[in-house]
DNA sequence: TTGTAAGCGTTATCAC
DNA sequence: GTGATAACGCTTACAA
């Protein structure tokens, strides 16, 4: 079933065919007409590798996201795929596992694929990923975190400041020990850039250095429960507990439970995602609130600008955050 | 940055290069040898456009889940990607948003990509998606339920099984006055489907058949927060719930809170998913467990049978599934 | 407004 | 073991 099959029923040529279905207002509309009823008739589909391989261009985008495991990155993922379907472009999927060789593994493949630009979480990649980003001219754009060197373009806002609003915000509500579960800033993550900014919050306000438990195996709720419960041990107890996402956060609510501690009069527990259960277990949790999905969509439409446009647009876009207050700090 | 590129470095033809890629074993050591020092030299990457066009295989496979929005299906997409990535494929992702139309615009522009296979959620599909598929011969695996005429292979568990296997539960344990919070079995909806398995059990205990309060809208814990509150109302009060996923039974273990009701004690809660985190909240929730990982494995690992192997294998897979007792029922 | 011819980068086929 | 040639289905450029 091909353009030929098409352009023989409708009595024109291949060429005729492809204008009615990528220019339809350069053709007759009578010819117009009969090549609609023959591609109906037949049922055609245009087929858009050989599309791709005519133009250069396969109307793909490919999107890396740390995990598909749990929910953090799905209304991103979502705002990207519905802008980009809106425009005719797919999107081809990857997940790193928190892995750079495997993020570099990815972007190969997808380069070979001849994706139209990709997407890529956090501003930190392997060399091997920049390498081979610089041989070809891929648009690229970063989200979920800001920098000002971006590869290209950058979509996000700052987790460092993030976990400085935080620390204001605990400051602010007489809390003196602060505490932190989450990943280790070692590994440059997101995650630790919070720390970094709970950190910096703490110095300012004259406090000693947070506590903190760092997960390693992902930030699961079963990881959190454990690196909680070890923190509420310390002495004295800490009175101002962050948690890297609000998977966490719930299972830091369970643990303080656990321990006989009551959220938030004895600690403030305040969570980071806004994930969908948060308003909902009790206490209803405080978090910071990220705008997931206009960030895909912010995503897809600098994309679309470089695709189909001048080329110009934001190189940085802040979409920034927001400490929803519920009632658990 | 072409096949004709790497050949003329390599002083080869370009089916030299070709084969030294696909099937190294027929070129001679020393060929070999100068071509992958070529390849590296130019940083080349194989066209899969190209490729496709030449051999009718795009080495994609595409997956339409219902949402992106929450990890429901996240385990099941990452098991099929991974699986299928080590086998050289790649993931093309839809989201349907619970919406049959969209379902079909997703699988007419997925067979235009020449995907060499599709994922399907659930069993009930658009005329437009039959007849599309109907039309060429592209393997299909349907997912996350069971049906015994799947349109080819089916991987997944009964939805109607699932739903009689909680009601046996809540009878064993006492249960009389049964409710069911999700969406209706008039949309033939996999959650509609657990109800009917409910109702079944109800009917075999001698009970009264479940209350039901069913959300429209998605099922998010802020639509089922208000939608559980409601049914609570009702006098007598249910004994028991079943919630059709677990950020509903979030909710519904808040909406019990607030309305002075002790979980288990007043009013056991069950939900469906084990969503991560199920095991945190308090009461820890009891719930029906689907090995969702799993479900993507055996997708992908049917997939490539049909594709690489013999064209055998199951039609309909049951990996079945698990009531985890915790604390609230 | 429509058609012709060439070519996109790869691989199947057949010859050497 | 290696190479020449002809597709694969579409679109660009140009001609009519």
């Amino acid at each position: 079933m091909r353009l030929l099959d098409v352009a023989r029923l409708a009595r024109v040529s291949t060429m005729t065919v492809s204008r009615a279905l990528r220019h339809p207002e350069q053709v007759a509309v009578s010819t117009l007409r009969a090549v609609q009823v023959a591609i109906a008739q037949l049922g055609y589909l245009p087929d858009s590798a050989a599309s791709a391989l005519a133009t250069g261009r396969s109307r793909i985008v490919a999107a890396i996201v740390p995990t598909l495991m749990n929910s953090v990155y799905a209304s991103t993922v979502h705002g990207l795929a519905s802008v980009l379907r809106r425009a005719g472009y797919e999107l081809m999927l990857g997940d790193s596992g928190y892995h750079a060789p495997t993020e570099a593994a990815l972007v190969r493949s997808f380069l070979g694929r001849r994706v139209d630009a990709l997407v890529l979480t956090g501003v930190e990649h392997d060399n091997a990923t920049r390498e081979l980003l610089a041989r070809r001219e891929v648009p690229v754009v970063e989200i979920w975190d800001l920098t000002t060197k971006p590869i290209d373009t950058v979509v996000g806002f700052s987790n460092v400041a993030a976990g400085r609003e935080v620390g204001r915000y605990f400051q602010a509500h007489g809390r003196s020990r602060w505490a932190f579960v989450g990943t280790s800033p070692e590994r440059e993550s997101r995650s630790g850039k919070r720390l970094l900014g709970l950190r910096e919050a703490a110095r300012q306000a004259g406090l000693d250095a947070p506590l903190t438990a760092f997960v390693t195996d992902g930030m699961s709720p079963a990881a959190g429960h454990a690196a909680v419960l070890d923190l509420l041990r310390l002495q004295p107890v800490p009175d101002a507990l962050f948690c890297a996402n609000d998977a966490l956060a719930t299972a830091a609510l369970r643990a303080a439970a656990d321990r006989g501690l009551s959220v938030p009069r004895h600690i403030a527990v305040l969570g980071f995602g806004d994930f969908d259960v948060a308003a909902h277990t009790s206490p209803a949790l405080s978090t910071v609130r990220i705008p997931g999905r206009v960030i895909g969509e912010r995503a897809a439409k600098a994309l679309l600008a470089r695709l189909e446009g001048s080329g110009a647009g934001d190189r940085r876009i802040d979409v920034g955050f927001e400490i929803v207050v519920r009632e658990s700090a």
